[in-house]
DNA sequence: CGAGATTCATGTGAAGTATACCTTTAGGCTTAA
DNA sequence: AAGCCTAAAGGTATACTTCACATGAATCTCGTA
C-alpha cells in the first residue's frame, strides 16, 4: 500500500469528527455556558428597542476568547428576532470586526463597511469623508429605526485612526431626524478607556460591562459542551479536554485558543489515521497554532516589509552579530534589495517597518543607546527554530530568491 | 577625580510627493423621434 | 432634443520621502582637590 492510499485511507472511513463545525471559531452554539450572567446583562441594556426606544452605548472589556463577540452576537440576533415577531423591522444590527485589517483599518473605510453592511455601496476610495458620512445618513434615515453598530476590536480602530470617529458617531444622533444609533464597543484592553477624549469616553462608557476570563473549570465545560457533538464516541483520550482547558487557561483563559486546540489536535490524529486523540496530538496540535498564524501574518505581509524580515533573517544568528542593530538591518536590507532588483527604501521608512514587526511579535525590539554609537534599536527575532526554517522558504519563495 | 559638554547613530514627528482611485461636470457624439 | 460616453478637474488614501529636531549614555575635557 503506499502512502497516498494511506491517505486516503485515513479519510475514507468514518473520521474522529461527527461534527467539525461545532469547533470551528465562528460557530455560535445554541447554549452558551458560564455567560449566563453576560447575557443577561447584555440584555438588559439592550431590551429598550423592543419598545422602539433608543438604548445607552455600551462598551465591553475582556481578553480574547472571553466571549464578547458570541454573547454579543447571540443577544442581538435574538433580539432582532423578537422585534421581528412583534412585527417591526425597525432593527438593524450591524457588526463590524475593526481588526480585519483588510476591512477596517481607516475611518473611511469602517464608515464603508457599515454602509456596505446597511445594503448601500460606496467606493473604495475618492469620495471626500464628510461625504461619506453625509450618505451613510441619507441610508440610514429614511425611515424611524434603530441602528444598533457593534464595533468589535474597537481598540485597534482607536490606536489606528482616532477618537473623534467615534465621536463623530455618537454625535450622529442629533442630525438623525427618524433614526437613532446605538453604539455597542468591544475592547480587549482594559485601559482602552484611560487615554480616550473624555468627552467620548462619557457618550460609549454609558453602561460598561466587564468579561472575567474563563477559568480552567470553565474551559473544560465549554471543551465538553462542544466535544460531545463534534466527536464521536470514545474517541478523545483521558484528560484530553483537561490538557486543552488548562493550555488555554494558561493563556488568560482563551475559549477560543482552548476550541483550536481541540480541533487541530483532532485533525492531527485524524492525519495520522490514530483512533483517538491523545495527549501528545495536544502538544503538537499548540505548536502548529502558533506556526501557523506566525506564517500566515509573515506571507501576508507586503513586499518591503517581507524584504526587510528577509534582511533579519539574513543577520539572525550569524556568530559575529551579538545583537541586530538598525543599521545593519538596513545594510542587509540594500544588499537584498539589490540583489532582488527591488527598489530601496529610505531608512526613515525602514525604521516603521521595523516599529511595525515589533507590534506583530515577529521581532522584540527596544530602543536603547549606545552612548558614544548612538542611538539604535536592539532587534532580536522572536520566531522559534521550526518557524524560522518555514518562514525563509516562505519569504524566498515569495521574493523568488 | 568628577561635573559638564560632546558626540554618535538613529528615533521620531511633521510636512510634502507620487500614485492609484473615485466623483462630478461639461462637451461632443450618437440616437430616436 | 435626449441620452450616453469621455476627458478633465478636483478629491482622498496610501506608501513613501525629506527635513529637522530629539535622545541618552559612553567618552572627552577641563577645572580642581
Amino acid at each position: 500500500m503506499d502512502n497516498l492510499d494511506k491517505i486516503f485511507n485515513s479519510f475514507s472511513g468514518k473520521g474522529l469528527f461527527k461534527n467539525k463545525v461545532v469547533l470551528q471559531s465562528n460557530y455560535t452554539p445554541e447554549i452558551i455556558t458560564h455567560r449566563t450572567e453576560q447575557m443577561e446583562a447584555v440584555a438588559t441594556i439592550l431590551a429598550p428597542i423592543l419598545r422602539g426606544d433608543k438604548v445607552s452605548n455600551l462598551f465591553i472589556y475582556g481578553k480574547t476568547g472571553s466571549g464578547k463577540t458570541l454573547t454579543v452576537r447571540h443577544v442581538g440576533s435574538k433580539i432582532v428576532e423578537k422585534t421581528k415577531n412583534l412585527g417591526n423591522d425597525n432593527l438593524k444590527f450591524v457588526y463590524i470586526n475593526c481588526k480585519m485589517k483588510k476591512i477596517s483599518d481607516t475611518e473611511y473605510r469602517i464608515l464603508a463597511e457599515l454602509i456596505h453592511e446597511l445594503g448601500g455601496s460606496v467606493p473604495a476610495t475618492g469620495l471626500p469623508t464628510d461625504q461619506v458620512y453625509s450618505r451613510f445618513v441619507d441610508l440610514i434615515d429614511n425611515k424611524k429605526q434603530i441602528i444598533l453598530i457593534v464595533l468589535d476590536e474597537i481598540d485597534q480602530a482607536v490606536k489606528k485612526i482616532s477618537d473623534n470617529f467615534i465621536y463623530t458617531l455618537t454625535r450622529l444622533n442629533s442630525e438623525l431626524k427618524n433614526s437613532q444609533i446605538s453604539l455597542i464597543g468591544i475592547s480587549n484592553s482594559i485601559t482602552f478607556m484611560d487615554n480616550l477624549d473624555p468627552r467620548v469616553r462619557s457618550s460609549l462608557g454609558e453602561e460598561e460591562l466587564v468579561f472575567p476570563p474563563y477559568n480552567a473549570l470553565q474551559l473544560q465545560d465549554i471543551l465538553k459542551e462542544r466535544a460531545d457533538n463534534a466527536f464521536g464516541e470514545n474517541i478523545l483520550e483521558e484528560g484530553v479536554i483537561a490538557k486543552c482547558a488548562a493550555f488555554a487557561a494558561r493563556e488568560h483563559g482563551d475559549a477560543r485558543r482552548a476550541l483550536d486546540l481541540l480541533r487541530v489536535a483532532g485533525e492531527l490524529a485524524e492525519r495520522d489515521s490514530s483512533k483517538k486523540v491523545s495527549l501528545v496530538y495536544i502538544d503538537s496540535a499548540n505548536n502548529k497554532i502558533e506556526r501557523d498564524k506566525m506564517l500566515d501574518i509573515i506571507e501576508s505581509e507586503p513586499k518591503q516589509f517581507q524584504l526587510v524580515l528577509m534582511g533579519i533573517m539574513a543577520l539572525d544568528g550569524k556568530k559575529d552579530y551579538e545583537s541586530i542593530f538598525t543599521g545593519d538591518v538596513y545594510n542587509a536590507y540594500q544588499e537584498i534589495c539589490n540583489k532582488t532588483k527591488n527598489e530601496v527604501l529610505t531608512q526613515r521608512r525602514i525604521s516603521d517597518i521595523l516599529a511595525e514587526f515589533d507590534m506583530l511579535g515577529i521581532i522584540n525590539a527596544r530602543v536603547i543607546s549606545k552612548g558614544r554609537q548612538g542611538r539604535t534599536r536592539e532587534i532580536k527575532l522572536m520566531l522559534a527554530p521550526n518557524i524560522k526554517i518555514k518562514a525563509r522558504e516562505i519569504l524566498e519563495k515569495s521574493l523568488d530568491i
